[in-house]
RNA sequence: GCCGCGGUGGCGGAAUUGGUAGACGCAAUAGACUCAAAAUCUAUCGAUCGCAAGGUCAUGAGAGUUCGAUUCUCUCCCGCGGCACCA
């Protein structure tokens, strides 16, 4: 019989076909088994498709749930859609497509293109934040945050393109200015939904140390909501009564104070109350950096400027000196207090400032912390750099936010029966020019009754921002046609938490540090059980274009991973992505490369006309079969997939130079490889004679006894440096190995003229011989 | 600027976490098979000196600790990610 080719198209599409139809990657219900969450962070669904990026991660998660089906646990692998968010509104102004249609057309087209990878996702549990039924619950939790007092109405400015007549992202900015239109961008006061993260910092900040996350991340986050503790403590103005409150955390540096600074923002500085003699020019100061990102204005390198309070000066509360009054923008008005101490003796950017404006800089002693802060009556304080959320944007393609305007009753929360407040369909989502919501304009939608007087109400016009849908999905997963609570409690208890969670780093703050505020307070309410929400978390690293630069339509440098599986099929796209690098790091797309993945295929394939089943393997062979299911299942638990490849390449180079292969090894090496190219080792499988599917059958058991080496490479050395390399027996003692050291002919020559002053002896590994 | 991560052959990377630097893969070169090509197989493959045996240098640069440093410490250079309305 003439050996069968090995035909990719054919394999993969007759074993995607058959899994489907067995439900084979259905989350398993009733069972004993222990549960591995193990989630993605799902995509937003582009008009232009899955590049080659995407799924990096998405083999990442699938290989290791696959792994752990195969070890006995409920394994629970869901995907779903982010769909919410400004490129969908973006796309649909510009090609007068409705957001709800593209969004539908691309999660298929997405879609698609996930299904020929050959994922064990249960579609049965996917999700898409757009869909009323899934936001009604986001909307939900923004009613029981408004409830508890963490949400609140506030002016936070925007940034609004005066000739656009439009509110901008931060990326559609360059520097300050618009990048469409080149013009000034302003900060526009506009009314809006602010969160109270803030309340959450020191919780957040002290259960990250619990965490089994990367260290990276974790320092991320730390500075992220940046704890510093320091004081407060009043300088008096002088000939007034009233006093500036000024933050630092370098109160033992209180002697060294040679002026104050306030922020431009500062309320004292709104009205020329304290009766500045330069008023018009400190004003004149204030609107020139108003626009100034806050970036350029902290920036240690850049140009200090400022402005003298003329005729004001302040009383150091420490030794009586008085001090002049400035402004200028490297305070900002939202950290701290908004004023300064300056130090120019210890802190660098009082040093440049003084320098600059020719301000005193005198070294006085450092005092006593507590002490000096009983004398100067401040107290110690505690300020976080994390700021309070907004938490609402004005456009079109969000979840409403679920509150009316009663001219009677103020703010009025939309009944929780009568939720989800449904996004209406409207003609235009263009910009309404004034800055507020496209909703604005819908008279219909906007008027509606007051939930609590039933008088005339506005509806709020605001939507909630991209992040809100992501925050709380992974428990919808949990049980996604339960319409009656935000999860099944008795389902949420089962899965949660996510015991593996994999995505970019580019998340490392805002994505996973607004999930785990809503997650707690969700804990806080009694809604979910656990603390945090993602137990285990791995970062992906970027693939970029073989040019080195992100993949993007713009670029023209984007690889289809259609057109890959076409050509190679999915088992070698796979196997490349997983083998191209350390998973965690950015590394450019080589198509050259992917011939590597595919021959490997091909070896294994070729083996399997190699074997007997009659014979069994020798000691030697069943040494190397364990050595290699250690290292192959060490490997995919930690993420390193690209180790756990070569490990098995390295085991198929060696079968291949052996005669006859027991039918028993080459199934176990079927078996570690099934993650990794499930369609080929399922056709193999069954054409083995074995019955069920590879992905329900166990994993290779690990036998360490087998693990025998008899001998081993002996390094030796002299002075450090490599003289001879000496196979001896595994056994060996110190004294022996001390011994053929010394008396090693190439060693000897190298020791010539020199007197032995010490022998290290590393066990299994070398001998090194210090001589001088 | 601040914070985080990284820098190893022609290229992607490996190195049991202080113990043989370059596993595995790609590319390249030579050969076998073939009418030929592809595929496959075999060999070579960091630089340098040498006919060879063998030696020297080498993990971004420089210093330090150590018997021994890709690994630890310090200084510097370069690249990437984040900096709150990109998702």
């Amino acid at each position: 019989m003439k050996p069968k080719q090995y035909d990719h198209k054919k394999i993969e599409s007759t074993w995607q076909k058959k899994w489907n139809k067995a439900k084979l990657f259905k989350t398993e219900t009733n069972t004993k088994k222990p549960k591995c969450f193990v989630l993605d962070m799902f995509p937003y669904p582009s008009g232009d498709g899955l590049h080659v990026g995407h799924p990096k991660g998405y083999i990442a998660t699938d290989v290791y749930s696959r792994y752990k089906k195969m070890n006995g646990f409920n394994v629970l692998h869901p995907m779903g859609w982010d769909a919410f968010g400004l490129p969908a509104e973006n796309y649909a102004i510009k090609n007068k497509i409705h957001p709800e249609v593209a969004v539908k057309k691309n999660i298929k087209r997405f879609k698609d293109q996930l299904q020929k990878i050959g994922f064990n996702y249960d579609w049965e549990r996917e999700i898409n934040t757009t869909d009323p039924a899934y936001y009604k619950w986001t909307q939900w939790v923004f009613l029981k945050l408004l409830e508890k007092g963490l949400a609140h109405e506030s002016f936070e400015p925007i940034n609004w393109c005066p000739s656009c007549q439009t509110g901008l992202a931060n990326e559609d900015l360059d520097g300050d200015v618009c990048e469409r239109c080149g013009s000034v961008v302003e900060k526009k006061p506009m009314r809006q939904w602010v969160l109270k993260i803030t309340k959450y910092a020191d919780r957040m900040l002290e259960d990250l140390d619990q965490l089994p996350w990367p260290d990276s991340i974790k320092e991320l986050q730390r500075n992220w909501i940046g704890k510093s503790e320091g004081a407060e403590v009043d300088f008096k103005i002088k000939g007034r009564g009233d006093s500036i409150k000024i933050f630092t955390t370098r109160i033992d540096t209180i002697d060294g104070v040679t002026y104050l600074v306030l922020a431009p923002e500062h309320p004292l500085l709104k009205n020329n109350d304290l009766g500045i003699q330069n008023y018009s020019e400190v004003k004149k100061y204030i609107e020139e950096v108003k626009n100034k990102p806050e970036i350029e204005r902290t920036a240690e390198k850049k140009e200090k400027t400022g402005v003298p309070l003329n005729g004001i000066s302040v009383i150091n509360p420490f030794n009586g000196d008085e001090v002049p009054l400035w402004v200028a923008d490297y305070v900002l008005g939202h950290y701290g207090t908004g004023a300064v101490m300056a130090v120019p003796e210890h802190d660098e950017r009082d040093r440049e400032f003084a320098t600059k404006f020719g301000l005193p800089i005198i070294n006085r002693p450092l005092v006593n912390i507590n002490e000096t802060i009983k004398k100067v009556g401040g107290a110690k304080t505690i300020k976080y750099k994390l700021k309070d959320w907004v938490f609402s944007r004005q456009r079109y393609w969000g979840e409403p936010i679920p509150v009316a305007h009663c001219e009677k009753c103020g703010v009025v929360p939309v009944p929780e029966k009568d939720l989800p407040v449904m996004l209406p369909k409207v003609k235009s989502y263009a910009p309404t020019g004034t800055g507020e919501s496209p909703l604005a304009d819908i008279a219909k939608w906007v008027n509606t009754k007051c939930p609590k007087c039933k008088g005339p109400a506005k509806r709020e016009t605001n939507t909630m921002p991209q992040w809100a849908g992501s925050c709380w999905y992974y428990l919808r997963y949990v049980d996604p046609k339960n319409k009656k609570e935000i999860v099944g409690k008795k389902a949420e208890k089962y899965f949660m938490p996510v015991d593996v969670y994999v995505g970019g780093a580019e998340h490392a703050t805002r994505h996973l540090i607004y999930a785990r505020f809503w997650h707690k307070f969700l804990y806080d309410i009694g809604v979910v059980s656990h603390i945090e929400p993602f137990t285990t978390l791995h970062s992906v690293g970027l693939i970029l274009a073989e040019d080195g630069r992100k993949m993007s339509k713009r670029w023209g440098n984007v690889i289809n991973p259609d057109d890959v599986v076409a050509t190679y099929g999915a088992d070698t796209l796979r196997i490349y992505e997983m083998f191209m690098g350390p998973f965690s790091q950015a590394i450019a797309w080589k198509s050259d490369n992917m011939i590597g993945g595919r021959r490997f295929l091909e070896k294994v394939w070729r083996l399997q006309f190699k074997i007997d089943k009659k014979i069994k393997a020798d000691e030697k062979l069943e040494s190397r079969l364990h050595e290699t299911i250690k290292k192959v299942s060490e490997d995919i638990e930690s993420f390193g997939f690209n180790t756990a490849i070569s490990t098995m390449m390295i085991f198929v180079n060696e079968l291949e130079g052996v005669e006859k292969i027991p039918q028993k090894v080459y199934e176990s090496l079927l078996l570690l490889l099934s993650p990794f190219a499930p369609h080929m080792t399922d056709e193999i499988w069954h054409i083995l004679g074995n019955k069920k599917f590879i992905y329900v059958s166990a994993w290779p058991k690990l036998d360490t006894t087998k693990i025998k080496k008899s001998e081993i490479n002996l390094t030796l050395q002299v002075n450090g440096k490599v003289r001879d390399n000496v196979m001896v027996s595994a056994h060996i003692t110190e004294d022996e190995a001390k011994k053929i050291a010394v008396e090693n002919e190439i060693v000897k020559r190298n020791l010539e003229g020199k007197e032995i002053k010490k022998i290290i002896y590393v066990k299994g590994r070398l001998v090194n011989i210090v001589a001088i």
